[in-house]
DNA sequence: GTGAAAGCGCTAACAT
DNA sequence: ATGTTAGCGCTTTCAC
């Protein structure tokens, strides 16, 4: 970018009368630097509209005040909103992200972290989901002692860095919502049982059921791939299975919308015949038909709060703790009003 | 990312007994090297685990192999999609995007430029609606000879690449399928008029009626900023304007849910009384109650093209256009069945 | 075919 | 308070 006439230290050094260091100090605030001698090389790094090279910086510094971020992908609320969150707070601290995304193909992730290691990235945050079968080269950037930071994602031994949402505590608000508004019956559409955040939506979701005194019966459980279309065939499956299904907590609004689809085409109504709850509180959720009534996770936070993570990790500030778990927030609408 | 005990040129020439230069042949494929030699600087550079350092190539170079993404909204899917495919094409030739989040406040762009020109990027795409008074950075950013692509924006006077969709073909295909459909009273909300997007499909509506021999007429006009909330409160607005309305064209696909909302709760029942089309085909327009008729834009080809046309430049080959309108497609659904 | 010298633009360590 | 020396890790002349 400009390179042909960059202007460089030393430009300013010369035209200034003094020393490359002296600019260098001027510059970084570092070592003392007579008062005329700063305004001066101040006014000629003005004049001639000098900026340093953070290549040339990465280089001797050993520091490249870069990330990566590996994600997968962005048609994913969820995600897209940690990256938002990720990007904004890295910002703050003179950091940049480098963009990986792996679009659902994990294969291409070894190869990624390959290109990020020869750019030296400071630190790489995984803002992905954690179906990784193959974690091993996980394992060995982090014994490299290169810091990492996930969410939604646990591994297994390894002491990673780790922010989500409590997504038990999620799965217990939204059968609670059901139990309240009365239902007697409520199926679940989950996730795929290899997401971590599907299985402790699920703990949740069975804690409730057990305290609410109804019995837990996995007849009335259908499988979903987070997808409208699979929320919408589990839908079916389900109303097939038992007829008499009075409520319904689906894993992500999605699959929560995609139920109520077929609901619709099955001529049950939204909440009367059956009550729906969903997760995430994606923005339409607000304005289905009938609004949804879902479980918000604070996304955002979660994307700032790794960062922060990662980036006190880069800066060899320990974290206090490995594991942060946010807490997500029921939002009433008229799907369930429980 | 492991410098501390990072493995150099040198140390694989040393243990391969010949030249640094050697070693840098190899690995760039430049210079006569015999077979001999090259076969023991590869084994050492494999028994090292030697990656060569970006950054030391960046500065000697003069080229990062590094292009800059400002983005604004990631809630939006049509700039999610471009970023998707954008990154996707610049990995097949060996470039990363440095991810900038101006999120909604362009006042913050101006600033980025500036990072990003400190880190060397080899061009910039602006993957962002067009809505910025103040152009000028961007401007000097092209006078400098820093290659950039943008997408669903333009320029007045400066030759920037544009790769965008044909939106007043968009606008035509949506007011279309409102007349066959045997709609009368077409009544339309828009995205804010500032936005290029939103001024071509107004035009594509107004030919495609006057076409279709309906009178134009901006009493049935509304204008939202894209989201939920606004495509609702815009067709109350309609409603009460207007309660013959028989059809409606909403420039995106947010604010045609929002308004089926509004219809909704007004008894108008879609599509027999009031045939809705909206724009961009989100996932969730198959899912809607009734699933939405609407016009599909190919966002991820607009992102690989904009990233191609930019690696172009970037490269010196010149693009043989500066200006590429990308066709739409319209998906016919239960809300509009024209 | 291979090596030596020079330098990309900057900062760190030691001078003065 | 400021300058000098020595690199960071690599590629690019230009020798041989």
């Amino acid at each position: 970018m400009g390179f042909a006439k960059r202007v460089t230290i030393q430009d300013v050094a010369s035209k200034a009368g003094v020393s490359r260091q002296t600019v260098s100090r001027v510059i970084n605030g570092k070592g003392e630097v007579s008062g005329r001698t700063r305004e001066r090389v101040l006014a000629v790094i003005q004049e001639l509209g000098y900026r340093p090279s953070e290549i040339a910086r990465s280089l001797v510094r050993h520091k490249t005040n870069t990330l990566g971020l590996i994600t997968a992908d962005f048609s994913d609320y969820f995600f897209t909103q940690v990256i938002v969150g990720a990007e904004a707070e890295a910002r703050r601290h003179g950091y940049f992200f480098l963009l990986c995304s792996t679009e659902r193909n994990p294969a291409d992730e070894p190869e990624y972290l390959r290109l990020l290691s020869e750019r030296q990235v400071d630190g790489v945050l995984f803002a992905r989901p954690s179906t990784e079968p193959d974690s091993r080269h996980l394992a060995s950037l982090i014994r490299q002692g290169v810091p990492c930071v996930c969410t939604a994602y646990r591994l297994p031994g390894e002491s990673l860095i780790v922010v989500d949402v409590d997504n038990e505590l999620g799965g217990r608000l939204a059968a609670g919502c059901l139990l309240r508004a009365g239902r007697r019956r409520i199926g679940m559409i989950t996730g795929p049982p290899h997401w971590l955040s599907a299985r402790n939506r699920w703990r949740g979701y069975r804690a409730a059921l057990e305290e609410g005194g109804l019995p837990y019966d996995e007849g009335i459980i259908a499988f979903g791939d987070w997808s409208y279309e699979s929320g919408y065939a589990a839908m079916k499956a389900l109303l097939e299975e038992e007829p008499a299904l009075d409520g319904l907590f689906a894993h992500n609004d999605c699959m929560a919308i995609g139920a109520m689809r077929a609901l619709a085409e099955c001529g049950r109504r939204v909440p009367d015949d059956v009550a729906v709850v969903g997760f995430d509180d994606i923005p339409v959720a607000a304005y289905c038909n009938p609004p949804l009534s879902t479980v918000r996770q604070p996304m955002r936070q979660v994307g700032e709060l790794a960062a922060r993570l990662l980036i006190d990790a880069v800066e060899g500030r320990n974290p206090e703790r490995k594991e942060v778990l946010l807490e997500p927030e029921l939002i009433v609408r008229q799907s369930c009003s429980g």
